[in-house]
DNA sequence: ATAAACCGTGTGGTGCACCACAGAGTCAAT
DNA sequence: ATTGACTCTGTGGTGCACCACACGGTTTAT
């Protein structure tokens, strides 16, 4: 059993982020000591941390957090990286067009001189 | 001389937009009206309407704007423009390594099966 | 026993570029 | 003169995912 401050720097996720991830029932410890409100997590707590720093790296938003983690199965994650996937691909997409209309706009201010 | 509401049909800036460019000095009115405090532009604010409506495009920030706009020579435009392209090329570098990531995800999902 | 290190709650703040709204004054057309 | 459309200012809110801080209680090591 792991305090906030233990876990925090196991997972990297910061003392303040747990908090909220309790408040919010993301990640809630597996105990706490009803005298102190003291918060303790534990190994399982630990894998699922995990998986919550990868999903971060991926952008996922809190709510997807929640969806995936409330799917005992995971039968949604495969979907939901898919589905991330795809807006990551078209944001690509939308950042490449900007980089040409900057050429472009590049390109007809140096007509001019 | 066009009074806001007309002005923002032209632009596509909306009036609060608008008031706030006003607001920070980025795009002022040619005139106020002390009587009533109503805001003035021209074919002038037009030309630099246009082209802020361009750079929003280009992701840049207000104080990009500014920095375009108070240089009257326009010698910074074409530095920030290509500091933008280069931040965007490497923003798209980021998120082609975020799918690289996902497709592995994906493919140790997979090889659980 | 004491002091350092830890934990809790509640509240406000962050950044960005505006948006929304209330309340009051003003203008344009009839 | 009236009415509807316009404009002004000031203030608060938006979204996201936390962060910072004050204040007080608790634990741990010496």
């Amino acid at each position: 059993m792991y305090k906030v401050g233990e876990f925090s720097k196991m997972t990297g996720l910061s003392k303040e982020a747990l908090r909220y991830y309790s408040d919010i029932k993301l990640l809630e410890p597996v105990y706490i000591n009803p005298d102190n409100n003291y918060r303790y997590y534990d190994n399982g707590s630990y894998i699922v941390a995990m998986l919550l720093v990868q999903l971060r790296r991926f952008d996922f938003t809190i709510q997807e957090m929640k969806s995936v983690i409330e799917d005992e199965s995971f039968a949604n994650l495969e979907n939901i990286l898919r589905e991330k996937k795809r807006k990551i691909e078209e944001e690509i997409q939308e950042l490449s067009s900007k980089v040409d209309d900057i050429d472009e706009f590049l390109r007809i201010g140096n007509e001019g001189d």
